[in-house]
RNA sequence: GCGCCUGUAGCUCAGCUGGAUAGAGCAUCGGACUUCGAAUCCGCAGGUCGCAGGUUCGAAUCCUGCCGGGCGCGCCA
């Protein structure tokens, strides 16, 4: 595939060659150094360079005087008649008009390349493990897990395009406090099944059971209420299994139980595992209404050797990292907790060291290993990132939540601490151990709005709302109205910035809902396709659209062009709302062609050279929409349904 | 207190990593359907880019200091 742009950009890195040799510049620039933007002002032209700037202090002359020797030299150059005019303007720009021939080509490039329109290869196959969402299995997602899952989904689509080797993962936080929690919220329930039907009738209703009367004996303070909590336990009664223990253990967490063994005497252990393997079927769904998959379900039980074939990395790394002395041995702070026994010393991970880059610092030494010997979740994350780099990658990207931000320069500094260690041990690779191979995209909260007005969000209420909630909310008549309506929204924002997500705009057909916008240009552009080919008028595919020529048209060949430039620029800065707003501008700018020539200029007009060429515009735009549309993960249907209007005065 | 994010039109936000006269959508107002989708389009109006310095040909963008908003700083995850 070859580019509008690529074209220009060889066409200039030629020039500065050419001037090379006439010695009006010092050095030649190859075309992937050469900026080239869109000027907004149609007077610029339609490409502009800012290379004179970046090659005056070389030069030794100023950017205008070296502007004014090198544009003969564009114009020289062009031997194919690409360029109708080159132009200096303001202090320095080269303002290129590009030939009638040469924008026209960028319709032919897009019905060439197809489906593959827009793919490239400036990540030069860079080897990413992007892990995103890693929602604990202890509940539902919420809406902020949504959003993560978005953007990770689509920055892997994004980058993939763009010649990334993206491999996408799911850190599964299935050993610890919380998934203790959980088990033993939900042998709670097992024990009891009276009150579990009790209970379950009443949340049914959609009404709260109340706290502690509704529940098991001995249900624990700090366990899970929520109504998913009694439904799993009943999932798990219906399959046969039991809680027939009298005590709860702590322990079930942290042993090992083989989470394969389906039948058998269900023990803590094995509820544990049920429990949490339940709520993953259940995150795996939601993400399916989502069309997210992932490539890779990391079990954090691996790295502490409770799955079958794997060993102990946790206490492993640990060991090492003493070794080494990266972490220690201390008494530290004692627990708040006055009950608490302290069982012995703790071991630190020295995140202050001055040995560390001050971006990878942290401004306390965390604890690794308590006390009582238990890994902290922090523990395990320094044996999952060892391991990722083990792995080969070249780069790593997490997805989190911004409030996980303290967690960032700890992480950094845990990877530098590694290969520090690695040097001393003697690793070839080490170097590959840095704290700037890993990447983290913050992902800001999601404010739900239902018409203007916020929708209460109570965590501690335990009536929080899901994604799945959301999801059905935004469905209407067609069955993707829901995935489109979330995940076009959710790409409306950059990542570090708060999002408000109305339920009702999610909802609406028309302009204020983006994705509807977008999704009615391309209806829009298969209706006028589907007309043309019941007249046949269809030309053919190969046809060369050189009867374009009104300014709009221009526009539109441009703005398509540029859609391979958006998605390296969005994947170079993980940016994928880049590609959302380019939909939604491209859309605009179809739509206003297509009103203001309704009348004068229509696509199937009397002219077969002109309806040819309208044609094949349309038929690229098409393209255009589809493949960005698929890079969003959002559905680019060939008909809009009517919603029928719901009567705000009944 | 320390650290991260953020401050752009009345509201919600873009702004191509330093480029030319800062742009969209809502909302207000005024226009446009006999045709391939009016679920649309066109126009008017709206700004000290939080404030003050600095860096240079050039700053909404970079550096410093204030001010306002959000979030983190656990032997939780």
């Amino acid at each position: 595939m070859t580019t509008l742009h690529e074209r220009i950009r060889g066409l200039l890195s030629n020039a500065t060659q050419a001037a090379l040799i006439a010695g009006v510049l010092p050095q030649a620039l190859t075309p992937r150094e050469i900026s080239l933007e869109r000027p907004r002002q149609a007077s610029h032209g339609d490409m502009a360079t800012n290379l004179c700037f970046a090659m005056a202090k070389a030069a030794g002359k100023n950017p205008r005087a070296l502007a004014d020797a090198f544009a003969p030299i564009v114009r020289e150059v062009d031997t194919l008649g690409w360029i109708q005019a080159v132009e200096v303007a303001g202090p320095g720009f080269l303002n290129l008009r590009l030939s009638d021939a040469a924008w026209q080509a960028s319709v032919t490039d897009v019905l060439d390349a197809a489906g593959e329109f827009g793919l490239g290869n400036a990540g030069a196959q860079e080897r990413v493990l992007l892990e995103f969402v890693s929602a604990n299995p202890t509940g539902p997602m919420h809406v902020g897990h949504g959003r993560g899952a978005v953007l990770g989904d689509t920055l892997a689509r994004v980058m993939r395009a763009a010649g990334y080797d993206v491999t996408t993962e799911y850190y599964i936080n299935n050993v610890g406090n919380q998934v203790g929690k959980l088990g033993e919220s939900v042998w709670c329930w097992l024990r009891e099944p009276q009150k579990r039907a009790a209970a379950l009738a009443i949340w049914q209703n959609g009404d709260p059971v109340p706290f502690p009367d509704g529940f098991p004996n001995g249900f624990p303070e700090d366990g899970y209420r929520g109504a998913y909590i009694g439904q799993c336990a009943q999932d798990l009664a219906d399959v046969g299994i039991s809680a027939p223990d009298i005590q709860w253990s702590d322990d079930a967490a942290w042993l090992a139980a083989d989470p394969a063994s389906i039948t058998g005497r269900a023990d803590n252990r094995t509820i544990t595992v049920r429990a949490w393997q339940r709520q993953l079927d259940r995150i795996r769904d939601d993400l399916g209404k989502l069309d997210i998959r992932f490539d890779n379900w990391f079990s954090e039980r691996r790295l502490h050797g409770l799955d079958p074939d794997t060993r102990d990395a946790v206490h492993d790394v640990t060991k090492r990292l003493l070794g080494a002395d990266w972490a220690y041995e201390d008494e530290g702070q004692a627990p708040d907790d006055e009950d608490a026994v302290v069982a012995g010393k703790a071991i630190f991970f020295r995140g202050t060291s001055e040995n560390l880059p001050k971006p990878f610092r942290d401004g306390k030494d965390r604890v690794i290993i308590r006390g009582d010997g238990r890994p902290t979740y922090f523990a395990a994350d320094i044996a999952y990132h060892d391991h990722k780099l083990a792995r080969g990658f070249d780069h790593l990207i997490n997805v989190l939540g911004a409030d996980h931000h303290g967690y960032v320069s700890r992480l950094k500094g845990v990877i530098h601490a590694l290969g520090d260690l690695r040097r001393q041990e003697g690793d070839i690779n080490a170097a590959r151990w840095t704290g700037d191979r890993l990447e983290v995209l913050l992902v800001q909260m999601v404010a739900l709005l239902r018409d203007g007005k916020p929708v209460p969000m109570g965590k501690r209420s335990g009536e929080f709302v899901t994604l799945r909630d959301v999801i059905d909310e935004v469905t209407t008549s067609e069955p993707t109205s829901g995935r489109d309506a979330v995940r076009f929204l959710f790409l409306m924002r950059k990542a570090d910035a708060q999002l408000d997500f109305d339920l009702e705009v999610a909802r609406r057909t028309s302009m204020d809902n983006p994705v509807y916008y977008v999704q009615y240009g391309h209806a829009r552009l298969c209706s006028i396709l589907d007309r043309a080919e019941k007249e046949g008028r269809l030309p053919a595919l190969a046809a060369r659209p050189s009867a374009l020529a009104l300014d709009d048209e221009r526009a539109l060949a441009l703005a398509i062009a540029d859609y391979p430039e958006v998605i390296v620029r969005a994947a170079r800065a993980r940016e994928p709302h880049q590609v959302a707003y380019y939909l939604t501008d491209l859309a605009r700018a179809f739509n206003g062609y297509y009103s203001r020539n309704k009348h004068d200029a229509r696509v199937i007009g009397e002219d077969d050279a002109t309806t040819h060429a309208r044609l094949q515009l349309v038929r690229a735009l098409k393209q255009v929409f589809g493949n960005g549309l698929r890079l969003l993960g959002v559905s680019a249907p060939e008909r809009m349904t009517t919603l029928p209007e719901t009567d705000p005065e009944v």
